[in-house]
DNA sequence: CTTATTGCAAACGTTTTGCACGTTT
DNA sequence: AAACGTGCAAAACGTTTGCAATAAG
């Protein structure tokens, strides 16, 4: 079981590496480095968790309050890292998405319902078995996405449930 | 691997039966039976599939044009059936959620990235290992969904992926 | 007759877009 | 100089809500 109790919360490059690996991108798309994007990216770095894209806005707003970032910048800004793969998503219904850096190792999540904590877990098991049954449906599998919903320790606590 | 290959699109239960239970509900609870909430339930259960509540809404209107149900009233009713466990729903981020009857077994969900078609399949080690997994965190499991993304047969041959 | 339910339209929160202006290359 | 990025405000989108009228128990 040691393989869940990993810790997934550091990321494995480090900022400057990541930066670098950003800016070859912009460059290879034709597209602008701007101290925006740079902010955005360094907010996801340094807080490491998940961040609903007003969140996020409201952390770089703290970072640099002299640079008026609109909230549209950070929306094109994680649009463009996750379509490039730097930072992934995880969907919460209506109430929106929340925007994680991609450059730890892959992962699921455990989500408590009460106090909306997410743990991060993997289990080679479960991820093998995914491609398996992709290839026996016939599908060649780009992706998937594992979320387990339940009470976390400490508010089990709480009311003893 | 025969448990991928049973057919997860044919509800367990009759129609009649299934309205009976909705009508126990109802009463239960105090609530009442009305035309709309018939409707859409047996909508849900003719057409099995994946629905977005906009979907559902036009499917509801075709098969009764004289009534003039209202989007609201879908939305209230597929809130009420999730609640009560007959119908469950899938999370699409931004792009609002798809309901369909609960009343089959349990299963996850396999999509088609580039035509969106759902297929529904059921490995029984995956839920349990999930189980396992909520446990050795300190959860405990209320709720779990596995998404795997992919190109489907039909798709891959138009385009040899 | 009481209470829940409906359709409508307005409100809501999140995300996207058009545009004139600024910045990067 | 050219092309892309920005902030802003408005629009779009899916969903929820307040309300007066209606239907179910």
């Amino acid at each position: 079981m040691d393989e869940l109790i990993k810790d997934f919360s550091k990321p494995k490059m480090s900022y400057d590496a990541l930066l670098d690996e950003f800016k070859e991108i912009l460059r290879k798309n034709g597209l602008k480095y701007t101290k925006q994007r740079e902010l955005i990216l360094k907010a996801l770095y340094q807080n490491s968790g998940h961040f609903s894209p007003e969140v996020l806005y409201q952390l770089v707003q703290e970072e640099d309050p002299d640079m008026n970032i609109g909230i549209a910048t950070v929306y094109r800004t994680l649009g463009l890292l996750e379509d490039e793969g730097l930072v992934s998503s995880l969907s919460f219904g209506s109430q929106g998405k929340k925007y994680e850096l991609g450059t730890k190792e892959h992962h699921d999540h455990i989500i408590c319902e009460r106090c909306g904590k997410i743990v991060e877990f993997c289990d080679e098991e479960i991820e093998h078995k995914q491609e398996t049954i992709a290839q026996s449906l016939g599908f060649s599998m780009t992706d998937h996405s594992m979320k387990i919903y339940g009470i976390c320790p400490e508010c089990r606590k709480e009311t003893n449930t």
